[in-house]
RNA sequence: GGCCCGGUGGUGAAAUUGGUAUACACGCAAGACUUAAAAUCUUGUUGCAGCAAUGCAGUGUGGGUUCGAGUCCCACCCGGGCCACCA
């Protein structure tokens, strides 16, 4: 046999490979029964270039469990896109001189050429490609829907804006006030621009408390259930998706939402009211928001943010310079320096007091940053007594301190230092709420009150802000609306969809957008009244296109049998396919993408177009690939590793196989190259082992291979297969002994569970660990032995005992680990020598023209792909003897080989005749025993 | 400051969820084959003591529960991630 040549085998087996989905029905190929389906989905990539080693590991890990259940008798539906709008490809052709388009495109092309080698059985026949008409012709109608709907709208807000990339960014795009994008600081500048009311779905995408606790851990342990359910029952009686989110994602997603239930307090302003005697009073209140109402007595100053509406009417006269001194400096201070430079607390006092309504006492006004005006009511209460911010404010510019939260009911203690400042305890110094604990019964008696009075209302705050959708970029969606002078803004009416994005742009940043520039594609007529009207010139956030994506892969059937669209998806196939059963992708999307899309997906149901109110069963988080030196990838570090360099050394399914192998899966860690030698090691010692099977194929000696060992159990005993290529000859049947089964039938069960519970690592090294028995089992029977036990040769003969049944089952389970060798060691097995790579490369043009020509049922049979997974036999899965272990008071002193059924009694007598045993224990006996049955025993003395 | 993860050999990591700690792999060492090297195969590899059998210690630290703790509880130390003057 020739030496294993990934390249040549992988090319081979993937020419071989036609994987075609049938939305409409799915079905169970190898049975050719209407089946169960498995949407299968990976977060779809952005076309950056060229597949780096963190896509293989995005990818072509995932494709492990895929390929499982596609040998389960699913029907999996594996589509991939690219997410192709966006700034990276306006930026490279500023640089280069490339169209956007083209450059996008050609990248696309590259990509996907890289893709393939990956032996993954992603499908292009759905591709989505966001940057197509065709599919941003759907995110303008969705658009539309939610402006019809009063969720989208437009509004001018102080926002995030990225001086370089020239364009406003969402919360969620400033990290660490710097743009997620290009690095650079982000300032406050105060913007025109789109909106989504996501704040309405605030408390929906809220994660019930229960599911959280109920929710697992991308790392948990136990298995996961993915035997789903077939198509039709896919959710709960209740209508309710259980759904498996990392907890961690729950979590953060909760408090990014950031729920919290207080209450809007009004504090009169008397200076103001006499200034203006006549008027209505409700101009002249400052309201705070506050979830702790309890500590009211405590208030002995207010504190606004710079940007609150009534800073310029508090500044009296004599304080007016120093307030808009303040307030030109703030507005100076970029994001990064009011959140990252020193805590330490500025702020300036306005002259102006406001009155507290429980006690009337006035209290001074100050403007300080700390405050953020988009939070709650940009105003805020300050009570140094009992929180730890107030009372830093407070010292700071010698403000009066008062106590209200005691450590008993009579505590009259002054607060003098931080350690003071009590946030439990009893009430103190509050009037007649004094001696009530904190914070209950005090906060729902004050709330109570303050409702009461009228001083106050109930609020349920969220941390959560509107979505900021557009972007004052070119590569991107258009904005399907037109502004005209007689009738206001317009929707473009859904027949004249798609507005499509012109290609002749002037795409240089110069402080306007870029499709401001395109004269002749903004002029338009106005669809109300024909008057000549402009179009919007900004563009959706890239973000709006992945919210939906997964939908629009179910779009039509198959590549010929494009249906008449009048929704995003075809609701007939979203009903069949949805939701995701499993949806893989990285955690840096918790707080953007994943909820953006919990969102549209929400409202899709509220529109009446979906059912479902979460759209992926299971979410998996994957980790990060670093390099050798532990740092981030990257040409600066000089540490990238290249996977198509790997893959030429190694070959895709040793990339593939080491990726999993290295660790779990959401781990960052970094590329070992000797890890991957590990694995190619392990993939040679599976193809050699072929000489060593005993069939039709490698030299056979059922003579020696019988005579060698007895085996005790009948042929009924050995473990059923279903379908196998070729049945077991008589000559490799009663050749199982009892060990044997029990290797084979425990990693059939544990690589089984281990994919489906995304435990990749484990499962290769159980197959490891079976490999090592097997090649110690074929390396011990072709040793010639003497008398004495040593070795002194090897058999001239190739004398094996590992038998074709073995080996198929083997393969099998290594198949979606390392598609491409266990095809065509697969094919090696069930074909005459000629049709083998290994018998030289005659047979590649024989072979490839009956590919061709063969129909897909063919398939079925020749490839081990299309083979079922194997199943265990329990009676197999636990050995037959076991080492009992035992121990004295819980010290292992001895570990016996017993029958896997041992009784206690029996275990008892064998432990105590233990020499080892003995010596520690006194000549009374134990004094108690515990036996964990095939286990362990215990004697306590 | 808040929330969430972690801490196990020289390294990446396992551990049937309370039952032999260190599976599997890398690395290292020795041996076989070879004129030699590479490749391959075999053996060893937690630390300490010992030729060995074996003994003792051992999963960040200190306590606790238990016949028995890497696993559960309490306190602390260290590392990582996300959010953050959130009222």
């Amino acid at each position: 046999m020739i030496k294993y040549q990934p390249s040549k085998v992988e090319e081979k087996s993937r020419k071989k490979w036609k994987y075609k989905v049938d939305l409409s029905r799915p079905s169970d190929e190898s049975q050719g029964k209407l089946g169960k389906k498995f949407y299968f989905l990976v977060e779809f990539t952005y076309p950056s270039g060229d597949l780096h080693m963190g896509h293989w590991f995005a990818f072509a890990v995932p494709d492990i469990l895929a390929r499982l259940k596609r040998m389960q008798g699913y029907t999996v539906f594996a589509p991939n896109g690219f997410d192709a709008f966006g700034l990276p490809a306006e930026n490279a052709a500023i640089r280069r001189g490339i169209h956007p388009k083209d450059w996008t495109f050609s990248n696309i092309k590259r990509m996907k050429e890289q893709f393939s080698t990956m032996g993954a059985i992603y499908d292009w026949e759905h591709e989505v490609i966001t940057c197509e008409p065709d599919f941003y012709k759907w995110n303008q109608w969705i658009f539309l829907k939610m402006y019809e709907k009063g969720l989208a709208y437009r509004g001018k807000i102080l926002s995030n804006w990225c001086p370089k990339d020239q364009t406003v960014l969402a919360n969620e795009n400033v990290e660490n006030g710097k743009c997620w994008r290009c690095g650079t600081e982000v300032v406050q500048k105060e913007v025109e621009q789109w909106f989504l009311k996501i704040t309405e779905y605030a408390e929906k995408l809220l994660w019930k408390e229960q599911s959280i606790v109920s929710g697992q851990s991308t790392t948990s342990t136990t298995g996961l259930n993915l035997k789903v359910s077939d198509t039709r029952d896919t959710r709960t009686t209740r209508g309710t998706l259980e759904v498996d989110w990392p907890k961690s994602l729950k979590e953060s997603q909760n408090n990014w939402i950031g729920k919290s239930e207080g209450i809007i307090i009004k504090f009169q302003i008397p200076q103001l009211r006499q200034g203006f005697a006549g008027r209505a009073n409700t101009k002249f209140q400052i309201e705070v928001f506050t979830k702790f109402p309890e500590t009211i007595f405590g208030v002995t100053y207010m504190v606004i943010a710079p940007e609150h509406p009534l800073v310029g009417q508090l500044a009296t006269a004599e304080h007016k310079k120093d307030v808009e001194d303040y307030i030109k400096l703030s507005k100076k201070k970029s994001e990064l320096e009011r959140t990252s430079l020193e805590k330490q607390k500025t702020g300036v006092f306005t002259g102006s007091h406001v009155v507290n309504p429980v006690n009337d006492e006035k209290v001074p006004v100050w403007v300080a940053d700390y405050v953020i005006a988009t939070y709650g009511t940009g105003a805020v209460m300050g009570v140094p007594g009992s929180d730890l911010r107030d009372f830093e404010f407070a010292k700071k510019f010698d403000l009066p301190i008062v106590r209200v939260i005691g450590s008993s009911k009579n505590d009259q203690s002054e607060v003098l230092s931080d350690k003071d400042v009590l946030e439990e305890g009893w009430l103190v110094n509050s009037g007649q709420f004094n001696s009530l604990a904190v914070p209950e019964p005090a906060k729902e008696k004050i709330m109570d009150y303050l409702v009461e009075k009228g001083w106050g209302k109930r609020k349920v705050n969220y941390h959560l802000h509107d979505w900021s959708i557009s972007r004052q970029r070119y590569w991107g969606t258009p904005i399907p609306i037109i502004y005209c002078d007689r009738c206001g803004v317009v929707p473009v009416p859904e027949k004249d969809l798609p507005v499509l994005l012109p290609y002749d742009v002037d795409f240089a940043p110069k402080g306007k957008p870029p499709l401001a520039t395109a004269e002749e594609w903004v002029r338009v007529k106005c669809p109300n009244c024909g008057e000549e009207a402009r179009r919007d010139v900004e563009t959706l956030d890239t973000f709006f296109d992945s919210s939906w994506y997964f939908l629009r892969y179910l779009r039509h059937i198959g590549t010929n049998n494009k249906k008449d669209e009048n929704l995003p998806f075809a609701r007939d196939l979203a009903e069949i396919w949805l939701p995701v059963d499993v949806y893989f992708g990285g955690a840096e999307h918790t707080l953007g993408h994943t909820l953006y899309s919990r969102f549209f997906v929400k409202f899709l149901k509220d529109i009446g177009v979906l059912k479902i109110d979460e759209y992926a069963k299971k979410r998996v988080h994957h980790g990060v690939i670093l390099g050798s030196d532990g740092q981030r990838m990257s040409k600066s570090h000089g540490n990238v590793v290249n996977p198509d360099d790997e893959v030429a050394k190694y070959g895709a399914d040793a990339v593939r196989m080491y990726l999993a192998f290295l660790g779990p899966y959401d781990l960052v860690a970094p590329w070992d190259p000797g890890g991957i030698r590990g694995v190619y090691h392990f993939l040679e010692r599976v193809w050699k082992l072929f000489d060593a099977v005993a069939g039709p194929v490698s030299s056979f000696h059922p003579a020696s291979a019988r005579s060698s060992r007895k085996s005790r159990v009948g042929q009924k005993d050995n473990v059923e297969l279903r379908a196998v290529g070729s049945p077991p000859t008589a000559a490799t049947r009663n050749v199982l002994t009892d060990e044997d089964k029990f290797w084979m039938n425990k990693t059939i069960k544990k690589v089984g569970e281990d994919i489906e519970g995304i435990k990749f690592n484990t499962a290769v090294s159980t197959m490891m660990e079976w490999l090592n028995y097997l090649s110690g089992k074929v390396h011990r029977s072709s040793l010639i032995v003497n008398r004495e036990g040593s070795k002194v040769g090897k058999s001239p003969m190739n004398d094996t005992r590992l038998t074709i049944h073995e080996y198929e089952v083997f393969l099998r389970l290594l198949a979606p680990f390392a598609p491409h060798i266990t095809e065509e060691l697969w094919e090696m097995l069930h074909s005459s020598p000629s049709d083998v790579i290994a018998s030289e490369a005659k047979q590649s043009k024989k072979k490839i023209a009956t590919d061709s020509s063969s129909p897909r049922n063919d398939n079925v049979k020749w490839s081990i792909h299309s083979q079922p997974w194997p199943e265990y036999d329990e009676r197999f899965v636990k050995a037959q003897t076991v080492t009992l272990v035992v121990q004295v008071n819980g010290k292992v002193r001895d570990s016996l080989p017993v029958e896997a059924g041992i009784s206690q009694t029996e275990a008892e007598k064998l432990a105590l005749a233990s020499v080892k045993v003995q010596k520690f224990l006194n000549t009374k006996g134990p004094r108690k025993v515990v036996f964990v049955p095939g286990r362990l025993i215990n004697l306590v003395v």
